[in-house]
DNA sequence: CTGAAAGCGCTTACAG
DNA sequence: CTGAAAGCGCTTACAG
């Protein structure tokens, strides 16, 4: 097997005849009465070239309709334009979370008004984790932005192993070492905010529902919950939610009503799980927030068209972006960076 | 201004010495001894090639880890290997419908099958959707997926112009001519099974939600229920979301109640907005499915998480998505292609 | 089956 | 400020 994904082949031909050759910079410098370098002065900054020159180009490119044929740019320079935005996640449940939809958007838009595109690269089965890899030594991308919710993902070790520039969305795990580059909205801190309020409310009772063991936000955010509360927070009061999906959420509240009939409130680890949440609740017959205090975490779209809807944690999603993108633009350009961890806030409903 | 985003000439001074090069396939063929032209022949396919040329080629590529740069093999193959999925919708409320986030999830990962990947385009503003054309048009990509909710969007007929491959997710806009490729549910079918499956149980009043009028599903949908119940459609009986979201779901739904208080079933046209129409329901004291049937539209994830379950229409995304690239890499072959309307089915659930 | 050579469209020192 | 020229790494007729 030849190292490299399969292209079709076949299909070069094909595609190549349906292509019609536009006018290349020959053509504007041939136009424009001066030679090809000057041309390409005049694309990249314009330094070093007379107004007439400057002039004479522009009205060439206009009437020719040049566009500049990226890849032969990309072949001297190295350099592609595009980011990668990686997902490293189970191809099944993904998108369902409204985060990672507006992660994804952000990123593109702000990239796109960088002059820049993304690819968008899937690597929750080992054979994408490889396609993604080759890709990116491959030179297709200046960049990578990674977004992997589970600690242990040998990814973003072999990712930086490329050497290209990595930012990761979230806290990197623990074994990739300290010079990985990343940007995380400040999980464990707005855990605590939460359960401070829902003490602070006056409830005695307050169980969780923790996100995957193996995720930053089960960790982080169950932490925060457990700084507050110390040794009041015994073990049935904490109940794994097994994803985060309405379901998971639904049966891990109904696993805490058993094991803990009398509480009085719960911190739920994301909003989508506190859907989930309300919903057992409500069949529980339980009131909310008369007899439940709900909290959420994401603030995502969902939490304010929730009954009732949601008091919150909310995280900075449009902020994560644009540190993201801003920190991985840096690193391409060879600046120096650091991560950043950004604060969360709690937004008050009604359903605490 | 030159014709041309402007890509950081600052940085590519800086992205360039950041970057090792790499093995060439020069270097390869030193190593296996043999010419560049043959290195060339193992990487597309092999043929004409000798069993001892590939196996020299093969262990060569394994010794030097030589992996193809795409940007020297697009310059002269005229082929860049890469799919644009433009949306092209509002920014704002984007990924919320996890419709969106399905069809690019499935086009993603079959698109990666095949070898291929995929840049995300968004085109909701006058500037992204120039963005986008002058980015399609520079050969970035070998064809576009076009996911336009809306009617009278002009980037469907401005990008069939570019003449590169082209497929329409949903039915193209009118003004688009008949010859832009599409793949779509079959919307009007699908809302009357539903219409009709309400009547079925017995219900005299079945109202509707209708999407935005400038939507496919919008008109589709509502024309199915039309078709279903001809004149016992009074306009009090149908409202229109002003989008499709929870929110605007129980707006309508409100509205509804209001003009048309006795109403025993109502179709609404998506799983989002009936989420939101539930509620507006259960906040009138109204019963489902007792007093009033609930129909939904899409059967996403949430239609099995809301209370009831709601009974829906499913859509065949992942169809959907495996067409709309079947179709799209047969364009780019140059094989003919013609559009295609996919069944929709009815989900019985609990709401209905 | 295979090598030598032309060419894809651009950028960038290098002279001037 | 500007032109001529080399070179980026590959593919593909063209001979042999």
């Amino acid at each position: 097997m030849p190292d490299e994904a399969p292209v079709h082949p076949k299909s070069r031909g094909a595609a190549r005849r349906a292509q019609r050759r536009g006018p290349t910079m020959e053509d504007v410098a041939d136009v424009a009465g001066v030679s090809r370098g000057t041309v390409s002065r005049v694309l990249n900054g314009a330094n070093h070239v007379s107004s007439a020159s400057l002039a004479a180009v522009q009205e060439a490119m206009r009437q020719t309709g040049y566009v500049v044929n990226q890849n032969a740019r990309s072949l001297v320079t190295r350099s592609s334009g595009a980011i990668a935005f990686v997902l490293s996640e189970p191809p099944d449940r993904l998108f369902e979370d409204p985060v990672l939809g507006s992660l994804l958007r952000n990123c593109t838009q702000l990239l796109g008004e960088q002059g820049r595109s993304l690819m968008l690269m899937l690597a929750g089965t080992p054979e994408e984790r490889d396609r993604t890899l080759h890709f990116v030594r491959g030179g297709h991308v200046d960049g990578v932005l990674l977004v992997s919710m589970h600690d242990g993902d040998p990814l973003a070790g072999e990712l930086q192993r490329t050497g290209f520039p990595l930012v990761v969305c979230g806290r990197p795990p623990a074994a990739a070492g300290p010079s990985m580059t990343y940007v995380a909205a400040d999980d464990r801190s707005g855990a605590r905010l939460m359960t401070q309020y829902l003490l602070d409310r006056g409830r005695k009772r307050i169980a969780t529902v923790a996100g995957p063991a193996d995720t930053a936000g089960g960790v982080e955010r169950l932490a925060g919950y457990r700084d507050v509360l110390g040794r009041r927070a015994t073990s049935r009061m904490v109940a794994r939610a097994a994803a985060y999906t309405i379901e998971a959420g639904r049966e891990a509240m109904t696993a805490l009503l058993r094991s803990c009939p009398d509480l009085d409130a719960v911190f739920v680890a994301s909003d989508l799980l506190a859907v989930g949440a309300l919903q057992a609740l409500h069949g529980a017959g339980k009131a909310v927030p008369g007899d439940v205090l709900v909290g959420g975490f994401d603030d995502s779209a969902i939490a304010s068209a929730t009954t009732p809807p949601l008091t919150t944690v909310r995280q900075p999603l449009a902020q994560v972006a644009a540190e993201l993108v801003e920190v991985l633009l840096k690193l391409v350009a060879g600046r120096p960076v650091s991560s950043r961890v950004l604060p969360t806030e709690l937004v008050r409903r009604d359903s605490a």
